[in-house]
DNA sequence: TAATCGTGGTG
DNA sequence: TCACCAAGATT
């Protein structure tokens, strides 16, 4: 039933596909896998000046390898979730080390490098190497559970019925075009909170639409409160540290936390991830 | 499995 | 306004 699907949302997808730089032809597999883990859990509007910049500074992966991991996280800015920026580096080392240089082009081997989970794997073994994966990311989850399974949204974690689903929907020709069209389906018009079925190719057969869009009914979805958490304390510390050249006396972090005891727990836990550094004693830096 | 990991735009 | 959410991964 699902292949119904098909010809609306490709021709969808080439009328209203966005211009995004890592889609153009000449976007090189480290281009990719470099927007792939920008993109994770981050709109893609703060990430085109993170990622262009990059690719200015880091064209290969050895450019990237040659630098200490501090500077990733440096020139990783504000975008979020900063280990990104050391799995990106060890990524780099890691291609270098082991894949004479080269990103490679199998599901597995990238799946080994860091911060490659499932979705990366697939999306840069599809959009880099044309290869033939289910795509699922959260944009994919959600326009399925909607066009297929008529639910407002999918579980919380994928589950194997999913999987099953998005292989069953696989195109014998062009998989990472198929795929991509999901996603911009899902990031453009079958959006979380307001969705645009009036613009969607596929709002005919949608099995959501048609039940009446009844809503969500499980369990709440979420609660991810931020102000006063280790994590926004964190975010603080780090960017003391980024913006600061060389070591910074610890009194400079003591400046932007108060509660003393949340702030050496996320100092004590920047050192423990990789992100920060103690040259010396009362010193913090970024790592060399 | 569920908690944790940043940041900023938005309905 | 503020809770929600964004091309997830890891432990």
């Amino acid at each position: 039933m699902g292949t119904a699907l098909h010809t609306p949302i490709l021709d969808w997808y080439a009328e209203k596909a966005r211009d995004l730089p890592w889609r153009r032809p000449d976007a090189s597999p480290w281009a990719i896998l470099v927007s792939e883990i920008m993109l994770q859990q981050t709109p893609v509007a703060r990430v085109q000046p993170v990622w262009t910049e990059w690719m200015e500074r880091w064209p290969t992966p050895a450019a990237l390898a040659a630098e200490p991991p501090g500077e990733a996280v440096r020139h990783w800015g504000r975008l979020g979730y900063p280990r990104r920026a050391l799995n990106l580096h060890a990524c780099a080392r890691a291609i270098t080390a082991d894949h004479d240089g080269r990103v490679p082009s199998s599901y597995d081997a990238l799946r080994g490098l860091p911060g490659v989970g499932d979705y990366t794997a697939a999306a840069v073994a599809s959009f880099a190497y044309g290869g033939s994966h289910a795509v699922l990311d959260t944009n994919v989850r959600r326009v399925l559970a909607r066009a297929v399974r008529g639910e407002e949204y999918p579980p919380k974690a994928t589950t194997t019925v999913e999987r099953r689903l998005a292989e069953s929907l696989l195109p014998a020709l062009d998989a990472p075009t198929w795929a991509v069209a999901v996603m911009e389906l899902g990031a453009l018009v079958c959006t979380a909170r307001a969705p645009r079925c009036a613009d969607c190719p596929v709002a005919g057969l949608c099995a959501w639409r048609l039940a009446g869009r009844p809503a969500h009914d499980g369990p709440e979805r979420r609660g991810q409160t931020y102000a006063g958490t280790d994590r926004q304390c964190r975010g603080r510390l780090l960017a003391v540290l980024r913006d600061a050249h060389g070591a910074v006396p610890k009194a400079a972090l003591d400046a932007v936390w108060a509660d003393e005891v949340q702030r050496e727990r996320a100092l004590d836990s920047l050192v423990a991830d990789g992100l920060a550094e103690v040259p010396d004693e009362g010193t913090y830096r970024l790592p060399a």
